[in-house]
DNA sequence: TTAAATACGATTAATTTAGTCGTATTTATT
DNA sequence: AATAAATACGACTAAATTAATCGTATTTAA
């Protein structure tokens, strides 16, 4: 229980290498022997990574991802969100299906925690990692 | 990612109606029933949180669940790991059996938001729910 | 032209979580 | 004493989620 995935945990691993080789371009493979990452889980998560803009993609031979001037201060929680949706440790809204809605009785409670806990990931950036 | 278990969900459910009951004597059957909870999930839930003395049992017909003069003022944080074990994102410590962790760049930061969250839910009670 | 890389969707495998079942024990009520 | 309503607990099955793999297309440097 609250869990991160290891999609992200992949993520974070190699983002934070990127930074480390600053603008020099790495491929998913590099990455992927480097820490024993399964390349075709990685790969996947860095192109969601380059379509939101955290890291640039180039293609071809010699390609890779490199870091970009917004890597560094992309905010914890956009980043988990970008890779597994919203930040709740409880679906409780609407839109969420959930039939116990109307009895139950925590669901302000919960949405208060998960409004400081998506606060807590608001205030920390990739550069903290 | 990041959610609380439906266990944990019951479970903080059931919790607070047993506080709004006060001292009440209430049965998993009508607690599940109010509520649309599994019944025997709730059952198995509870007598953990009986063994942990945060809710009182008594057995037998007329018997049922009550709080204790503990169990408004339980941290969030011992509720989640007596139920689901210890509050961590990632499990990087060495006896989870990660073999990354040589090579691993970052642990040292995800233990730093481990402690943050820890903390955060060191920082609420039942009562708050 | 080739090969090394990203891009992306579909599928399968593994793990975790949710839920059920069976049986024992306790105890109030009749 | 018998019954029935409740907790207690372990084993099992089902469902859902997550992890990993596979196949194919596209891009582009050499």
């Amino acid at each position: 229980m609250l869990k991160i995935t290891r999609k992200v945990e992949y993520a974070l691993i190699a983002v934070r290498h990127l930074e480390e080789t600053s603008e020099k371009l790495v491929s998913v493979n590099e990455i992927s022997k480097l820490y024993g990452i399964p390349r075709e889980l990685l790969a996947k998560t860095m192109q969601k990574l380059a379509s939101a803009n955290i890291v640039k993609s180039v293609k071809g031979p010699r390609g890779g991802y490199k870091t970009t001037n917004k890597t560094a201060n992309t905010k914890l929680n956009d980043f988990f969100e970008i890779l597994e949706g919203p930040t709740a440790i409880m679906d409780c809204y609407f839109e969420s299906g959930c039939d116990h809605l109307t009895k139950c009785n925590v669901r302000t409670p919960i949405n208060n925690i998960n409004n400081s806990i998506r606060n807590l990931f608001d205030n920390l950036t990739l550069a903290d990692i």
